[in-house]
DNA sequence: TTGCAGGGGTCAA
DNA sequence: TTGACCCCTGCA
């Protein structure tokens, strides 16, 4: 069947996509916007998303979601995967000069996940002055610890908790993750969000610099975690996430200097506008990866 | 074996 | 603008 501009073909096992350019599961899952995907030995990926486990497994230019159906790949993954998204104009319009060329040529099958809102706000959180495997690990505790349990294969695996679930855990149970003084932040944003309630659609609505606003209001989101949480969970893509890695990219390839995190975000809005979140996710890919600067 | 630096920042002074 | 911060890992 048909579903926009894609051939699916479901089986018992799951879902067969056709002809999916601009996609690898290795860019993707590895370019540090998600923590809760594995490498499967075969080299496939198996995550835990919107309640639901499944693989992805890519086989030359055709895309196999296994352990999902054809009305979940039309109702979820579909946007997850942000597959209405032509990515071969984005880098195009991206790839302006010598250092984007190479960083879009190296991270040429990446793309954006429109990851779940709170589950993205928690996990950058706690990647705050942390090195990704900890991420990862931290997460999966809690999601242990306060998530629920869904089976596939013959593993279990746990939802990513709500923030109903983590406010109401005491400090020992948030503890048990090993987050260290992030716990204390992720228990303060839950009880926030309780009363707060603020959502994608909330967030949509406003300008950028007004979402960014109020997201650096919840303890432990300062604005590399603010502008972190609307890029991957694709409420805004202007914003160009600036940590360690990017600011020394930035500084050693293109301003030649020292410089402020401003002055860093206004060179990249300038130059990349509203596709700086994407400029920025190449870049960070290609630096991370060759060990740049 | 033990000690120490540093990691995709944030907060408070 | 600067240092502390919890915990883990890699490396002398």
């Amino acid at each position: 069947m048909k579903y926009r501009g894609y051939e699916i073909i479901e089986n018992s096992s799951g879902v067969l996509v056709k002809n999916v350019r601009d996609f690898d599961p290795s860019h993707i899952f590895e370019c540090g916007q998600c923590f809760r995907w594995n490498r499967e030995i075969d080299g496939s990926y198996t995550g835990i998303a919107f309640w639901r486990v499944i693989n992805v497994h890519r086989d030359g230019e055709n895309i196999l979601i296994n352990n999902t159906g054809a009305d979940d790949f039309k109702n979820i993954w579909y946007k997850y995967f942000d597959l209405g998204t032509d990515y071969s104009e984005i880098k195009s319009a991206v790839a302006k000069d010598d250092i984007m060329r190479r960083a879009v040529s190296y991270g040429c099958g990446m793309r954006i996940l429109r990851q779940e809102f709170w589950e993205t706000l928690i996990s950058f959180i706690i990647s705050s002055n942390n090195n990704i495997p900890r991420i990862m690990k931290i997460i999966e505790k809690l999601s242990a610890q306060c998530g629920e349990e869904i089976k596939y294969g013959n593993k279990t695996y746990h939802t990513f908790p709500s923030a109903a679930a983590l406010s109401n855990a005491s400090p020992e149970e948030i503890g048990i993750c090993r987050g260290g003084y992030r716990c204390g932040y992720i228990s303060g944003t839950s009880a926030k969000m309780e009363i707060a309630r603020i959502d994608k659609k909330n967030l949509e609505k406003k300008s950028t610099p007004d979402a960014r606003k109020t997201l650096l209001e919840f303890p432990g989101v300062g604005p590399k975690v603010a502008d972190c949480v609307l890029l991957y969970s694709g409420i805004k893509f202007d914003v160009f996430p600036t940590d360690v890695w990017v600011k020394r990219v930035m500084e050693s390839l293109y301003i030649h200097k020292p410089a402020s995190l401003g002055k860093i975000q206004s060179f990249a809005a300038e130059r990349f506008g509203a596709l700086a979140g994407f400029a920025q996710q190449y870049l960070f890919y290609y630096a991370r990866k060759n060990k740049l600067s």
